[in-house]
DNA sequence: AAGTGGTCTAGACCACTTA
DNA sequence: AAGTGGTCTAGACCACTTG
């Protein structure tokens, strides 16, 4: 079991410091050459350390050492750039989308819509220190949100929600799953189709109690971990 | 890209109920024939659909089609059985080992005791349908619970502290990360070394909101999904 | 232009599971 | 005993990134 041997190696040179977060790993060629074996049995010890969460890779750029994965609490309502900051991290939204359209059968069946109702759809790619971490698309009532699109999404949607409608969010119901990145989302985080990754899934609801918007958040597995603190409840 | 085309035929033949949850794959070997191709390729497929929580590996058995994940939430008191069978399941719980030990370091650190201080540690196997997909390991603070070993571990440890100490869970804080299993973990869980798995570690606090245990439960990743709802704080 | 990662081939041997 | 999965070798070509 040679390529255990492998992760093992490269695993304490990351521990020791001596492959600091974010920095690239050498061509994998020269990895083979210098652990005496051949790419693919390199590539094994390398895809092992990044269902770890210890590397990641850049499609066609290479292996890098993960950083700090960012604490993400779903109980917390404050947007994502302060949750960086408060980690001491830099985090930047990028808007790749915003539309009205049918409601896809995933966003119907947690929206509890008909099937091809229009919705709104927000399409984001977030960075931490300009790293692409998560996309994130919002499936969002228009019903409560009415001329959404001519606003601003400069701001967070939870800002534009309460200042623009009122509505605040208070309750959330999530769901966290393992999945990997297929397509348009692998590319937006400069993924390799079939990347582990980390899928989280929201229904949010108003102050009211009504659901107001659903959200699929595709993240990089590495750069988070879902932590939060519950009272049990009975 | 012929890996990614292999991926969706296999992941049709599955949504379309020709294989059936539990169901035991062809062989390799005839997989990559039928497919004109390599087993090293046909097993980047494969290792796609195992990420993607869609397929599971036994260690030398072959490749299995996943059942449906179980919902898991965290809030949850209720013991492991119950939530399960809640969901149509049946459960079961094998107990590996418990003793008296030195914390290791990660347990001290949860725990907020010096390292090295004495522990109980109770490792558990549990079982979904007779598939096993969880190795849970508690470290238990002795102070309250004087001569735990004496105990008898058939039923929830949850039980028992209720019972036997008038100890309640009332809190927990929890955190959710991916990695891999290796080692006797892997081979409890019959996993190959290096399979994908998520992480769940646990903190509790009981009634009076003083630290009693702490868990770390490893799962096989395509058997749980974690779900919650939460009141969103301020 | 050179080097790199992504993908693929066509084998091989071994230890283990299964019939 | 046969078959299977786990592991490994030694190449290859292409498209893309990088200098």
């Amino acid at each position: 079991m040679q390529y255990l041997k492998i992760m093992e190696a490269i695993s304490e040179q990351i521990d020791a410091g001596l492959l600091a977060a974010g920095n690239k790993l050498p061509a994998e060629r020269k990895l083979a050459d210098s652990f005496n074996t051949t790419r693919v049995t390199l590539r094994e010890s390398l895809a092992l350390l990044e269902a770890e969460g210890k590397l990641y890779r850049e499609d066609r750029r290479g292996w890098f050492v993960s950083p700090t994965p960012l604490s993400y609490d779903p109980t917390y309502t404050t947007n994502f750039p302060q949750m960086a900051k408060e980690q001491g991290r830099l985090a930047r939204t990028e808007l790749i989308d915003a539309k009205l359209m049918p409601a896809s059968r995933r966003a119907a069946s947690l929206l509890k819509v008909p099937p091809l109702s229009e919705v709104y759809r927000v399409d984001r790619l977030r960075f931490l220190d300009e790293r692409p971490v998560v996309v994130v698309t919002n499936f969002i009532l228009p019903k409560y949100f009415p001329n959404l699109l001519e606003k601003s999404f400069t701001s967070s949607l939870t800002t534009l929600y309460r200042e623009e409608y009122g509505v605040i969010y208070s309750k959330t119901r999530y769901r966290v799953s393992t999945t990997s990145l297929l397509g348009e989302t692998a590319q937006h985080l400069r993924a390799t189709a079939g990347s582990p990754a980390m899928l989280v899934e929201r229904l949010n609801y108003d102050q009211h109690d009504n659901v107001i918007d659903c959200d699929l958040e595709y993240w990089r597995h590495d750069a988070i971990c879902i932590e939060s603190v519950a009272e049990l409840s009975k």
